[in-house]
DNA sequence: GTGAATGTTTGCATCGATGCAAGAGCGGGC
DNA sequence: GCCCGCTCTTGCATCGATGCAAACATTCAC
């Protein structure tokens, strides 16, 4: 910078404003700045207006596994959101490392963040206690501490809403996948039980499959011990996430188990994946582009406030539909075609998110 | 920091000393400032520090979309890879959109990161002809300029490898799915030509296939444009990434045709979906983590050496493995079961990269 | 006891930008 | 003719850390 000053005939100070577009600045001289700015290549040091200016115009995204497909559409819809306000998204994967993300909590991306916006698998309750010092916003964990802002679907309506369609549909005899120690499955187990309460469901038929992470493969081992077992097949599956939900397809496929004529499936995400299973998977869409949305607004509110930590959280959902495809569908009589979010809508209920 | 120092009793630069690990320092003082440190959770602010010593422990990756599971993988192997050198990736999603490209390529991000990973879907010759002046390796797209250093498959090859597999099959009339304007489409087709070549296929039976992009979406409806068509049905489709593949799969599935008994199906990328594709998928596993490992070399001796800028170009190919499942088997007795990567290993011939 | 060698600590300048407030130039009102 | 107010421009200090090299302390050899 003070490169360009001296070759324009200027004070640094006087390129400082023409860079950022201070008004009293005279054509004459914004012009000739302009043009040394161009001949020399003259490029911003970000650090150097963050170390000053306090704002670095990124925001930091933590997630667990880029890789999977729920986590990888979520940042894509940050990171939309962001470019929206001029701010950049700094991805960090931390690969459900606890370790790592207790770091984060204790603000090992301050600094270098304006905000950070956390998606852990599982908050530890002694990191949620502490009120960090700097903006932050969870996303999708939720119930741990209160404390902490976070933006995600009501878990437990979710799952309510997928069972209540699976019963719909003539199931009776329900088994829910996912079960670990995550709030996340806590919460899609209680909705999974008040659905089944509220129709009378008697107890043993209720089934709840645990798993050690919602991946693909731990949704087609569970299914395949299942169908192996001795006890009478069940006639849906609630998977907890897509990428279950495909494993368990799969492994339906793989021992000759007709879906959605024997046995229904449904689960939550609605990752693009789900629309091209076999078959195409109905599931829980979370609005993403919302999330993302009120996400970075949060952050921006918590930076405006003067105590700059995390303020009492806005407990409100964010909204999800109910995308129907044919998987749990009992009368298959849907054209075999995927159907996007927007393909199908006299099949997609709306959610009860949002209240 | 000078908080810290005054709390310790000790000067500023002994704190940076202490915290940077330096050598000479007693064990009585380090203890002392150490626990100044965590009494008053000092935390390093790593802009000032970036400011000062020129670097800043990040590396940029800029991909076209995060939501497309090859590139979010792509982004966790180059995550884990950074991880082991204790660098942070920041990661960009730049939506395909040129502009911001170009931006990248211009030096956009420098300052704010030490080296610079472009996945590009098509690097535009004249940003190509300019030489940066800071480290940068482009991923996977390959050509254009070889000017600039590059990470990825061999192309040419890997299309070839997948087509004479189709061929070994006995498939004799086999799509090419895929082309469009970037030169990998290019150089897959060339793949796709030469294999066909050396098989002294009629030239009647070349069919290249046009998309707009290589997603699900455009593979199921070329081929339900394909299957709706009045030519006679080809017997093998080769589709240039697994999205392709399972928009292909699917408009298959839909239109009744059974795979790969009617139908073979093969193609590049071997996401994890395509392990639990209908039927699982048979692909090219590009060696991601060789290829993010060597990504981070390379931009690494560009650091080091001294005019800072990408060198020639070292042209030599990253691994790749065919790995075979049951969509391109005409005798399909392999079990119906996901194969992931280590899951058959006798199906799995080596691929011909790195040569 | 003296000088050298090694080990430990410190002060100062600096990276590149911006906040702050003052200085320079100029036209108009009374 | 003087002062006020407005526009445009500038100098200086500063953000938080590190590079550099000097200062100070301690030990050792002769």
């Amino acid at each position: 910078m003070r490169d360009v000053a001296e070759h324009a005939g200027v004070s640094v100070r006087t390129v400082s404003n023409v860079v950022s577009g201070y008004p009293h600045v005279s054509p004459a001289t914004r012009a000739r700045v302009q043009r040394s700015l161009d001949e020399l290549g003259y490029r911003m040091d970000y650090l150097a207006r963050g170390l000053r200016s306090g704002r670095t115009g990124f925001v930091a995204l933590a997630v667990p596994f880029l890789a999977e497909p729920y986590f990888a559409e979520l940042a894509q819809a940050v990171v939309k959101a962001a470019a929206r306000r001029g701010v950049t998204v700094l991805i960090e994967s931390t690969g459900g490392d606890s370790e790592v993300e207790r770091r984060i909590l204790a603000g090992g991306l301050t600094n270098v963040a304006d905000g950070v916006l956390l998606s852990a698998l599982t908050v530890p309750p002694e990191a949620a206690a502490v009120q960090p010092d700097f903006p932050l916003v969870l996303l999708g964990e939720h119930g741990v501490g209160d404390r902490l802002p976070r933006v995600g679907i009501d878990n437990v309506a979710a799952a309510r809403t997928v069972v209540e369609h699976l019963l719909d549909q003539g199931c009776r005899r329900i088994v829910a996948l996912g079960r670990n120690g995550s709030e996340n499955g806590r919460q899609r187990t209680e909705g999974y039980r008040q659905a089944l309460a509220a129709a009378r469901v008697r107890p043993v038929n209720w089934l709840v499959v645990p798993v050690d992470d919602w991946t693909r493969k731990q949704g087609y081992d569970a299914v395949r011990r299942l169908l192996d077992g001795s006890g009478p097949l069940p006639d849906a599956v609630f998977a907890f996430n897509d990428a279950l939900a495909i494993g368990a397809l799969r492994a339906l496929d793989a021992s000759g188990v007709r879906v959605p004529g024997e046995v229904a499936v449904a689960s939550i995400d609605d990752v693009q994946e789900a629309a091209y299973a076999h078959p195409p998977l109905t599931s829980i869409a979370p609005d993403l582009d919302v999330i993302a949305e009120r996400a970075l607004t949060l952050l921006e509110e918590q930076a405006a406030s003067q105590d700059a930590g995390p303020a009492g959280s806005a407990p409100d959902a964010a909204p999800f539909r109910l995308v129907v495809r044919e998987s749990s569908l009992r009368a298959p009589n849907a054209p075999n075609v995927p159907s996007g979010r927007e393909a199908s809508p006299r099949l997609a209920s709306a959610g009860e998110g949002g209240q």
